[in-house]
This record gives C-alpha cells, sequence and structure tokens, in this order.
RNA sequence: GGGGCGAUGGCGGAAUUGGUAGACGCGUCGGUCUUAGGAACCGAUAGAGCAAUCUGUGAAGGUUCGAGUCCUUUUCGCCCUACCA
C-alpha cells in the first residue's frame, strides 16, 4: 500500500495556507470573535519543544475555535530585545539587529513547518521602531500622568552584565542571566509607579474565574497585603531626632517591647556615617547578604545606637535602638519594634544580646504560668501581661482594640501595607527600547517631543566598551532643540515594557500613529485564551495587568483592565540527560541503548550514566531539536506526540518510543483513509450503520467535551480507539451514505491536531463530500439512545455487568438480575434488605 | 520558615457529580508473514490462583450501600516564595 508521504503533503498544505492567507483575520463586527495568544517568543536562534508544545496547544484551539464559526484571531511575534542579542553580537562582532533578525527568519520558517494557523500579516517585532515608538509614546502619557517617576535607590547591580535587575531577577542573591553576586549600588533609576494599584491589582484577582488558582495565589503572595498599623516610637539620645516610625501587624504586643531595630539603610544612619564601627558593621551585614544559606543560618547581627526608644503605651519603659541585619528598608518604614516573645527573628535577636524576652501571650491551651523560653510563640491566644489590653483574644480582637486605642491617643494609626514594589525600568543596556527623555544643562527632566519620536537606537555602535555603550555615543547623546542644548536618557527600558502590551498590537499591527486602535480593542480585547509557561506567573503577567490599569488611568477612552480573560499554564518538556565518565553531559544524540536500559556513548563506546528525566535546557544537553523530528517523523506526528502522553498542564517526557507510535498512528490513519474510501465504492447494504452512527455521534461530544477542557492527551487517546473500533467495524457491510456522512466528520475531528493529513484527506474526500468546514455538533437525541451498561452490586461488590437501553427503571433491571443465572446463585435463600439504584449507572443489593 | 501541587501496573497516564480502577499509548511476552527483521499484522499483559475467586490507587484510620475521588492523621516527592515586621 502506499505510504502517507509527509514530505509532500505538508509542505503542500504549508504552502496552500501561505498563498491563500487562509489565516488572515479582519474585524467583523458580525462574527463573535476568540482571540488565542500564546506567550511570544524571544528570538534566540531556533525553536525548542517548549515552544512546539506551546503553539501547538494554540494552534488546536484557534482551529478548533475557527471551525466553531469564530473570528480568530491567532497572531505570533517576537520580544525581540534583551541581553542575549547584545552579548552574542559583543561575542561574535555582529549587529545585535542583524543577529535578531536573523534568527526571527529562521524561527518563523521553524513555526510554518509546524502547520500553524497563524496570521503573519500581523506579526510584529519588539525591536522594530514601528513598535517601540509608540512605547515612547506610552512612556510619556505615563509620565505626564505621574505613573512613572525618577528616584535614587538602591539597586541590584549585575558586576558582569553591568546592568541593574529588578527584585524579582535577583535569585539566591545572583543574577537571575550571569549567576554573579549581585552587589548595591545607589543610581537615579526610572520606576513605574505599579504599588499605587495594589488593591486594585489584587481585587481584580477575584474575577479571574478562568486563571489557575496557582498563579493567582502566586501574584497574591507577591502583593503581600497586611493589615497593622504605623506607630511613631518618641526617642531620647543626643542626636536631633525625636521620633521614629514603624509598621506592625502586631501592636497588641506592645508590652512586650524590648529593642527598636533599624534598616542600615534608615535615614538615621547618616548620623553614623563617619563611625568607623558602624561602617564594619555594614560591612559585616553585606557579606551575609541574602544567599540562601546565610538565611537558612539566619545570624541576627545588630549595631546598638545611644538612642532608646520609648514604648507609647507604657512612657516608663525604655528600650535600646539598634541597627539589624533582618530589617528591609523598602517594607513597612525600615524600623521593626522588636518583641521577642512572639516573633522568631526578634527572639534570635533578643538572646544574642540578652534583651528582655516578655511573654505577653497566652496559648488558650497553656495555664497563668505560662511563659516563652526556647522558641518565640506567635500562634492565638490571650493578651497577658498588659495592663489595659489584659484578656483580649489575640490576635484578632486584640490588634484592633488596640489600634483602637493607639489612634485615640495619636500615637499610631490603622495601615494596610503591601509588599509590591514599584517596578524599577530603567536598565544600562544598548538593546532595548530607548527612553524618550532628555536633559537640559540644569539637568531637569525634559519629555523628547512627539514630533521627535521615536528615539531610535544608534547603529553600527561600538559594543565593546564598559557599562552602557550608549552613554559614549556623544553625537548621539547630545542634541539640540531650538538652540537648547540637551543630554538624552542613556538607559534603555526593561524588556518586560515590550511585553506589556504587545497583546494590543496584535490588534493594530499597521496603525501609524498609536500603538492600537479603539475600535480594533474594543472588537478583539481582551485575550480569550492566553498560553504559556507558568514561570511568567508574577512577573510578565503582572506588569500586563499594571499595564492596562495605567493607560486606563485617567482615560475614558479605553475601559480595559483586565488584558487576559482566560489563562492557560503548560507544562515543560522533559528528557533523561546523560553523562561520561567524565562528567560530561551528553546530549540523546551522542549516545544509543539496545536494550533502553543500559546507555553508551556513540564515540567511545563507553557505558554513560543516565539522570533523572529532567527539563530540556542547552545546559544539560537534554534537548531534541524540533526541527529535526519534524524533517523526520512530519509536522503532524511531533504535534500529535507532543499532545498525547501528559495533560497539557503537566510536563510531558519526551520518547523517542512515544514520536514513533504517533507516527505509526498517521500511517494507521493513512490506511484507514483507504479503507474508507474503498468500502465506500462498493455499495453495501447498511448492516452495521446504526453502530456507525452511533458511534460518530458520541466521539463527536466526547471529542468536544475534552477540546473545552484542554484534555489533549485524552482526545489523541479517543482517537487511538476510535482507529481500533472503526477498524474492526468495517469488517461489517456499512452504507455508502453512511460511510461518507460519518468519515466527514471524523476528518473533521481530526483536523485541528493533524491539520496537513486531514486537510488532504478532505480534498480527496471532496470526490463524495464537501460542504463546509464547520465542527460537527452531536445529536443528543441519538446519544440519549445510546446504550449504558449498568453495574450490579451485591454487598458492595461487583458480581456483573449488564447492558440495557438508557432511562430503564428499577423494577425492570431487578427482572434482569432474577432470570440471570449467575445473580440467582447469589440471591438465592437470602434476605434483601436494602436496594441503592443510581439510574444508567448502578444497583447495589444488600443481602443477609 | 510560609504557601501550593502531587503520589494509580514495568513506564507515561485514563477514570462527569463518590458508582466497572488501570481507557489509550509505550514497553514486555507469544503468534502470523518473511532469507531476515529493529517493518507490518494478530493476541496477551495489575498481582496471586488450574479455577471459581481473592487482593489491589504511598501509609493508618474514618464517613458511606459503595471511596483513586470526601474527612482526619502521617510519609515521601516536586514547585513557588523567602529575614515582609
Amino acid at each position: 500500500m502506499e505510504r502517507y508521504n509527509f514530505n509532500i503533503i505538508e509542505e503542500k498544505w504549508q504552502d496552500f495556507w501561505e498563498k491563500n492567507k487562509s489565516f488572515k483575520t479582519v474585524a467583523d463586527k458580525n462574527k463573535k470573535k476568540f482571540y488565542v495568544l500564546e506567550m511570544f517568543p524571544y528570538p534566540s536562534g531556533k525553536i525548542h519543544m517548549g515552544h512546539v508544545r506551546n503553539y501547538t496547544i494554540g494552534d488546536v484551539l484557534a482551529r478548533y475555535k475557527s471551525m466553531q464559526g469564530f473570528n480568530v484571531l491567532h497572531p505570533m511575534g517576537w520580544d525581540a530585545f534583551g541581553m542575549p542579542a547584545e552579548n552574542a553580537a559583543r561575542e561574535n562582532k555582529l549587529d545585535p539587529k542583524e543577529w535578531t533578525n536573523s534568527n526571527i527568519t529562521t524561527m518563523k520558517n521553524q513555526l510554518k513547518k509546524l502547520g500553524l494557523s497563524i496570521d503573519w500579516d500581523r506579526e510584529i517585532s519588539t525591536c522594530s521602531e514601528d513598535y517601540y515608538k509608540h512605547q515612547q509614546i506610552f512612556f510619556l502619557e505615563l509620565l505626564e500622568k505621574k505613573l512613572i517617576y525618577r528616584k535614587e535607590n538602591y539597586v541590584n547591580w549585575d558586576p558582569v552584565d553591568e546592568t541593574v535587575l529588578a527584585n524579582e531577577q535577583v535569585i539566591d542573591g545572583k543574577g537571575w542571566r550571569s549567576g554573579a553576586v549581585v552587589e548595591r549600588k545607589k543610581l537615579s533609576q526610572w520606576f513605574f509607579n505599579i504599588s499605587k494599584f495594589s488593591q486594585d491589582l489584587l481585587d481584580g484577582l477575584d474575577a479571574l474565574d478562568s486563571w489557575p488558582n496557582k498563579v493567582k495565589t502566586m501574584q497574591k503572595n507577591w502583593i503581600g497585603k497586611s493589615f497593622g498599623c504605623e506607630i511613631e516610637f518618641k526617642i531620647e539620645g543626643q542626636l536631633p531626632i525625636d521620633k521614629i516610625k514603624c509598621f506592625t501587624t502586631r501592636p497588641d504586643t506592645l508590652f512586650g517591647f524590648s529593642f527598636l531595630a533599624l534598616s542600615i539603610d534608615h535615614e538615621i544612619s547618616s548620623f553614623y556615617k563617619d563611625n568607623k564601627e558602624f561602617i564594619d558593621f555594614k560591612e559585616e551585614c553585606s557579606k551575609t547578604g541574602t544567599t540562601e544559606e546565610a538565611i537558612a543560618v539566619g545570624e541576627k547581627i545588630g549595631f546598638k545606637t545611644n538612642l532608646k526608644a520609648i514604648n507609647p503605651l507604657n512612657p516608663s519603659q525604655k528600650v535600646p535602638v539598634y541597627f539589624a541585619n533582618f530589617v528591609l528598608m523598602d517594607y513597612g518604614f525600615g524600623a521593626v519594634f522588636g518583641c521577642p516573645a512572639h516573633d522568631q527573628r526578634d527572639f534570635d535577636f533578643a538572646k544574642k544580646y540578652n534583651l528582655e524576652i516578655k511573654t505577653v501571650v497566652r496559648p488558650h491551651e497553656k495555664d497563668k504560668n505560662f511563659k516563652v523560653e526556647n522558641e518565640a510563640y506567635s500562634g492565638p491566644g490571650v493578651i497577658i501581661n498588659s495592663e489595659f489590653l489584659n484578656g483580649f483574644e489575640a490576635p484578632n480582637n486584640s490588634v484592633i482594640e488596640t489600634i483602637k486605642i493607639l489612634e485615640e491617643k495619636k500615637l499610631g494609626k490603622k495601615q494596610i501595607n503591601y509588599r509590591l514594589k514599584d517596578w524599577g525600568v530603567s536598565r544600562q543596556r544598548y538593546w532595548g527600547c530607548p527612553i524618550p527623555v532628555m536633559y537640559d544643562q540644569d539637568g531637569k527632566v525634559h519629555p523628547v517631543p512627539k514630533s521627535m519620536l521615536p528615539v531610535k537606537l544608534p547603529e553600527n555602535i561600538d559594543l565593546n566598551v564598559k557599562g552602557n555603550p550608549l552613554d559614549s555615543i556623544e553625537n548621539w547623546k547630545q542634541i539640540e532643540i531650538d538652540g537648547k542644548k540637551y543630554t538624552r536618557e542613556t538607559d534603555t527600558l526593561d524588556t518586560f515594557v515590550c511585553s506589556s502590551w504587545y497583546y494590543l498590537r496584535f490588534c493594530s499591527p499597521n496603525e501609524k500613529n498609536y500603538g492600537f486602535e479603539k475600535s480594533d480593542i474594543d472588537y478583539w480585547m481582551p485575550v480569550d485564551q492566553y498560553i504559556g509557561g507558568v514561570e511568567h506567573a508574577i512577573l510578565h503577567l503582572l506588569y500586563s495587568r499594571f499595564f492596562m490599569r495605567a493607560i486606563n488611568f485617567e482615560n475614558k477612552d479605553f475601559n480595559i483592565k483586565e488584558p487576559f480573560q482566560s489563562l492557560f499554564t503548560q507544562g515543560m518538556v522533559c528528557h533523561e540527560t546523560f553523562k561520561d565518565e567524565k562528567n560530561n553531559w551528553l546530549n540523546p544524540d551522542e549516545v544509543f541503548s539496545e536494550d533502553g536500559k543500559n546507555f553508551f556513548s556513540i564515540k567511545e563506546k563507553k557505558q554513560v550514566k543516565v539522570g533523572p528525566s529532567e527539563s530540556m535546557s542547552k545546559s544539560k544537553k537534554n534537548t531534541i531539536d524540533p526541527e529535526k523530528m519534524i524533517n523526520n517523523y512530519g509536522a503532524d506526528s511531533v504535534r500529535l506526540f507532543i499532545m498525547s502522553d501528559s495533560p497539557p498542564e503537566k510536563d510531558v517526557q519526551w520518547s523517542t518510543e512515544g514520536m514513533e507510535g504517533s507516527f505509526k498512528f498517521i500511517q494507521k490513519l493513512w490506511s484507514l483513509n483507504k479503507k474508507f474510501t474503498d468500502k465506500i465504492k462498493k455499495n453495501e447494504k447498511g448492516v452495521n450503520d446504526d453502530t456507525i452512527i452511533k458511534y460518530t455521534n458520541s466521539l463527536i461530544n466526547k471529542i468536544t467535551n475534552n477540546l473545552e477542557n484542554f484534555r489533549y492527551n485524552v482526545i489523541i487517546a479517543n482517537f487511538y480507539e476510535m482507529y481500533n473500533f472503526l477498524n474492526k467495524e468495517l469488517e461489517k457491510p456499512v452504507s455508502k451514505k453512511v460511510l461518507i456522512d460519518n468519515y466527514y466528520i471524523i476528518l473533521k475531528l481530526l483536523n485541528p491536531f493533524v491539520p496537513h493529513f486531514a486537510s488532504e484527506c478532505l480534498e480527496k474526500f471532496s470526490e463524495f463530500k464537501k460542504d463546509n468546514n464547520e465542527w460537527p455538533k452531536a445529536n443528543e437525541k441519538l446519544l440519549a439512545e445510546e446504550k449504558v451498561k449498568i453495574v450490579v452490586q451485591i454487598n458492595g461488590k461487583k458480581r456483573e455487568i449488564l447492558e440495557t437501553t438508557k432511562d430503564i427503571s428499577e423494577n425492570e433491571i431487578l427482572d434482569m438480575i432474577n432470570s440471570n443465572d449467575k445473580l440467582k446463585n447469589y440471591l438465592y435463600k437470602k434476605e434483601l434488605i436494602k436496594k441503592i439504584f443510581v439510574p444508567n449507572k448502578i444497583i447495589n443489593l444488600i443481602i443477609k
């Protein structure tokens, strides 16, 4: 039999789709829209399996929704600014633009080879002037709305990449890309005022029903709302300071107060800047840093000042003031009131410096003599040793009551605090969107006039300089407007800014004057289904949500707050890892195995160590090249496999055997196709018509339901079952019309998953049938006619399965049981105590 | 330390609301065809037993006519987060 030649057929259909612009979309108010978006890729060179999985999931949905009659927007673009381009350019003496654009060309071709239903006319690239021009306009708008500001701040300085990192880009005290230990440096930076929307971003989460709870929880924790109060402590000492503000969630433990701790960056530290001991102490703090180990060891160290803090509820109590390494400047006021008995950090600190540990909360289950001794107690209980606070239930009542008292006495006030900090967007890099501002000779900020936008990146520059290359391009940096001299801002924007609004640009990719056109946004937004990796759960998704709010702010024409209606986070693609005897990683291509258990290197024929399956990464060399797989097995097979082995939200393990299985299945479908067409020509009498009709009908139902719930792996199993079933059932005679109608349906069901194969079969099939490409609908009446299997249990144990028509009564099933020899035996001479009957499911007889 | 998710055959995984546990695939075993097959096709495949049948969803208990699914306790694994006052 003729084998299915994917090479010819896939190329044929990809050409067809391209020439006919099959996936071009235009806004059409008469049609219901559906916006499918996958997170756009960074053009790093070649696509990887993660992309294949991400874009296949989206493509299946896009094709399905389109067959359902939706006007589907399914675009693709490039997150094209960023450091890898600059680094690669520096190493290979290339232009970052050329490097990026050549990667885009390669990856675009690879994506096309996957057969994705993308409207390539909407392709965007964030590094093109067309794109970043509008980003600069947004920047100036937000600047005018005072949602962007400049401040001098400590930043995370990556000494290897020579750039500032956002807090989120620092992992265990190291740069997320370079891995270098991050240093603290004070620089003037641009900030987006994301914290202004803390509460709104938090509240908005509740409405996002179709987002994974996991992601919502992560964002919630990141925003980190906490309820408490600010307290002003009076200060005594030799310095011109009379008070220090603290934020606390436990004002009710004020009577357990035994020290006040300040961040080393607290403004009061300026009085100690020449104090040698304090300088040494700061040095010591920076050594412990914020690494994982340091926190695990968690040594609390402090520097005692000559100041005393007065307890506002008990003015006769005066406690020492320390600088301490565990106090963060950017949370609360950079000052903490220490209550050792009920906070573990304070407890550790008090132990070290022999400070008083006074118990003021007694757990309910403990008696009057309860005393905190070996560790702090932070659970619920009753307030004790606290004068007028005694007896309050902690923490709920006691906190509220204490705040009330403090407010009455004007010693403090209720406050809600958020962990979320403003978003620092300045990057000292070349390959990013220029910030469209300039400074006059007094250093005052001026927006670049809109008529002069975009501020273009200079080309053909020398990247091999220390620091930011833009800083050294004098003829770009210095400008003159109306005879006045200005210096340009040389920092560029964090690339997360680019990805915070790209989904809007896809709606109006060619709009010249603004980032989008209102009518397009009104029609297409929000994104109906967003698909991507969970690694963007916080940053990208939170920034995008912020960006919508920022555009929305003081803007009557724009009323979108949430960009992504529904979110799906797919799992990673994994593979075993291999290491040779010298502990060098080996690519799966470099090893072979005869029994599937023992692996040997191809080069040296020596046994290699097989490591656990981990997510594919270049560093561990456990990657499989998608293009190679497509060349070997065809895009449809690769699509089929990437979806077959695991639920899309979980990690999937790449396996050669599985890949081959999918390839073989396409061949089987091809033989089934022949079987159908041959049989149609035979024109038989329809003995088996009913079976085929009902089976197809229930298949439509199953696949549609599974599609709606992203259970793609189950759908692939449904297709295997279908093959096994039909392959047998077609042995019996089926009438021509039934064959035609039902096979036509099956081809349409297959279409979103294996589009080249299905298109080819559908085209060939047009000799028998051709109407439209509409998604088949199950016939409810036929579904109701299906037979059901009723489980017969006796004393809760399964004894028999009876096949019946739907909705038969309890008496009817009892009759069937009584006439069944096997079941009769169980019931012989027994007393029936109870019957449980669940229609169409089960009957359970309890006997004695 | 805090939060979340998970644990089902040799493996990946199926199993609406509690209602046939192990769909489907991979692997393995057997067979057919073949000079040969690592191709194709057919069959078997949770464990124990000749069988009827019994036992089985990390462990222990509970609710229920009935638990992979619900509750309590517990063990292990993964992910996120991290001195947040």
